[in-house]
DNA sequence: ACCTAATTTGAGTATACACTCAACTTTGAG
DNA sequence: CTCAAAGTTGAGTGTATACTCAAATTAGGT
C-alpha cells in the first residue's frame, strides 16, 4: 500500500472538488463526472483511490462534522458560551464546510441515510455537552431540565443555520448569539 | 379543457402518490417509476395530466407550505400563541405534508431552486406575523426589536421541527412550546 | 346506439449516472 | 539504469431516469 507522491496528490484534489461541490451545490451537485473535471482527472484515476462516489462524500463529510466540534477529546471544562462560540466560528471560518454540514442532515437519500444518522448520532452527543455545561453553570438546574434547555438551544442554532444556508446573507453571527444569550 | 370523471380520479391518485413518497423519502424517492407504481397507472396517463413530474411536485410543495399558514388571508389579528400552536398543530395533525415542507426547504436542487426560494420567500412573511404580533403584545418593543425576536423563535421552531424530521420520535410538540415560552 | 374527444397503454427514446478495464505512462527504490 | 508497482487514461458497460407517441380503449353528451 504505498503510495507515490502523484497518488497523495490526486487523491487531495479529489477531496477538495468534492468538498467545494457539496458546498456549492450539496449532494446533487457532487456526480462523479463533476467531481473528476473539478479534479482535473480522469473517472479511472478517481477509482484507482477510492472505492465508490460515496466514500469521497462521506469523508467530506465526516470531516465536516468533526470540524463543529470544538475539542473532541474535552472533558467537561467547557462552558455553554465556549461551546456557542465555536459553533459559530464553524460557520464563519469555513463556510463551506459548514454548509456541507447543513446540507449533510437535510439530505434525504443519496448516502443512503448513514449521514442522517451519523448527523444525529453527533448531535445527540452534543446536546449532552451543552446540558453538562448548563449544569455546571447552574447548580439549581438538574440534569433533565439542563438537556432540555440544551436541545432547545441547539434547536435555535441549527434552525438559524439552516435560514442561513438558503440564504447566505442571513446574519448567522448576531442572531445565533442572541440566542444564546436568550437560552442559556 | 373538459374532463372525464376518470381523468380527474387519476390526477387525484396521482397527487396521492407524490405526497406519500415525498413524505417518506423526500424527493429522491419521488420517481417517475414510483409515483405511477403507487398510483397505479402507466407513465403516459402521467404525462396526459401534468407536463412535468415536477410540475406534480410542485402542487404538492405548495399544498404543504399553505398548509403550514393558519390563515393566508388574515391580516394582524393573531397572538404569538396563535401562530405558534398553529406551527405546532401542522406537525402534529400532517405529519406527512409536514416532512415535505421540512424536506423542501433543504432541498438543494431538484426542483431547480425554485422550490427554495418559495420557501424563503413563505419564511419571510411568517417573520412579519410573528413580529406584528410581538409588537402589538409588547407595546415597549419596537418594530426591529420584534423582528430580529420573530426571527429567533422561528429559527428555533425550524429547528427543531427539522430535529423531529430526522427522529420522528423527538417530542416536537413538547419542545416547541418550551421555545415559544422562552423566547416570545 | 353513436361518435368524438378524453384517457390509457407500454414499448421505445434520449440522456445521465456510477462504475470497469485493458493498454499505456510514470514513479522511485535498489 | 532497471523494472515492478503505482498511477492514468478514455472508450465502454449497465442501469435508472424523465419523457414520447401511435394505437387501442373508454366516457358520456346527443
Amino acid at each position: 500500500m504505498a503510495r507515490y507522491q502523484v497518488g497523495l496528490q490526486t487523491e487531495a484534489k479529489i477531496i477538495n472538488a468534492t468538498r467545494e461541490l457539496l458546498a456549492d451545490g450539496g449532494l446533487e451537485a457532487a456526480t462523479l463526472k463533476s467531481i473528476c473535471d473539478r479534479a482535473q482527472i480522469r473517472s479511472g484515476s478517481f477509482y484507482n483511490l477510492f472505492d465508490s462516489k460515496e466514500e469521497a462524500i462521506i469523508r467530506v463529510v465526516r470531516e465536516s462534522i468533526r470540524a463543529v466540534d470544538p475539542d473532541p477529546e474535552g472533558a467537561g471544562t467547557d462552558t455553554v458560551d465556549d461551546l456557542v462560540d465555536a459553533y459559530i466560528r464553524f460557520f464563519a471560518e469555513d463556510p463551506q464546510l459548514a454548509r456541507v454540514y447543513v446540507m449533510t442532515g437535510l439530505s434525504t437519500e443519496a448516502t443512503g441515510n448513514g449521514a442522517r444518522r451519523r448527523f444525529l448520532r453527533h448531535h445527540e452527543r452534543r446536546v449532552e455537552r451543552f446540558a453538562d455545561a448548563m449544569s455546571r453553570a447552574d447548580a439549581a438546574l438538574d440534569g433533565d431540565a439542563a438537556k432540555v434547555n440544551a436541545e432547545i438551544l441547539l434547536g435555535a442554532l441549527d434552525g438559524l443555520a439552516f435560514r442561513w444556508s438558503l440564504d447566505p446573507d442571513f446574519d448567522l453571527d448576531r442572531y445565533a448569539r442572541l440566542a444564546a444569550e436568550r437560552l442559556k
